[in-house]
DNA sequence: AGCACA
């Protein structure tokens, strides 16, 4: 509900005068670890590391990716190449893609990974980290959270299966989303370039009688994902609605 | 915006 995003409609000058300003980002010396940031950060760090790897992995192998969620770090991410040219050929081909809604920025590191210091021998283990107060705090905050919304999960869940077998109104997560007033010349095409970028996608089912369509994941978590990244949409300046289709 | 490595 926070993010508005809508598909580029073919004849809006304002949007092709908007691509045109994206500028170069100037690359920073070669590295095997690439270092991504403007990652859309409302996707889960299993998800977003599993993720990355199926993207990345297909322009060499790669040693690890590191993500974490704290203020700092949250929105960016390391992908860790056993070969430097492999990480450049990955920059060069992905750079600015579009990744659950949003365009990957892509760098090389600026400093060597810890694995790749090791590899190389010349590993040593850092000073021990001064302690940071505010770091701490923020740790205990983002566990209690943690623990939080796994509580909230279990009641819901229990909650739900509570219920008397009557339909419930309740939408559960699924592994289709349902949109819903859609513009009535709406075609496939379209919702698929869109929701294509987040993934997991599989396909598009447009039933344009009654401006409706279901868009479908991999599972159940893409779909969440995908869903959690827009709350609200357009096409051209029409806002379309999206929820979990009904089981 | 934000370059870490439990």
């Amino acid at each position: 509900m926070d993010n508005k995003q809508s598909i580029p409609v073919p004849d809006n000058k304002e949007n092709e005068m908007q691509e045109e300003v994206e500028e170069e980002i100037k690359l920073l010396p070669p590295n095997n670890t690439i270092y991504i940031n403007n990652l859309n950060e409302r996707i889960s760090i299993d998800d977003l590391k599993q993720e990355l790897f199926k993207l990345f992995s297909e322009y060499g192998s790669i040693l690890e990716i590191k993500a974490k969620k704290n203020i700092r770090m949250r929105g960016q991410a390391f992908v860790v190449f056993e070969q430097i040219a492999c990480a450049q050929k990955a920059i060069e081909a992905l750079n600015r893609k579009n990744f659950y809604g949003k365009a990957l920025h892509l760098n090389f590191a600026k400093t060597k990974s810890d694995a790749i210091l090791k590899r190389e021998g010349a590993y040593a283990p850092r000073q021990p980290k001064i302690f940071n107060a505010a770091d701490f705090i923020e740790e205990r905050q983002s566990n209690k959270k943690q623990k939080e919304n796994l509580k909230n999960k279990e009641s819901a869940t229990a909650k739900l299966a509570a219920q008397p077998l009557v339909q419930n109104t309740i939408i559960q997560p699924h592994h289709t989303l349902f949109l819903e007033n859609l513009p009535i010349n709406s075609n496939t095409e379209v919702i698929k370039a869109f929701f294509a970028t987040f993934p997991g996608f599989k396909e598009v089912r447009l039933v344009p009688q009654k401006r409706v369509a279901f868009v479908e994941y991999e599972d159940e978590n893409k779909a969440t994902a995908a869903l959690a990244s827009l709350q609200s949409f357009k096409i051209g300046d029409q806002t379309v609605t999206a929820n979990y289709a009904k089981a």
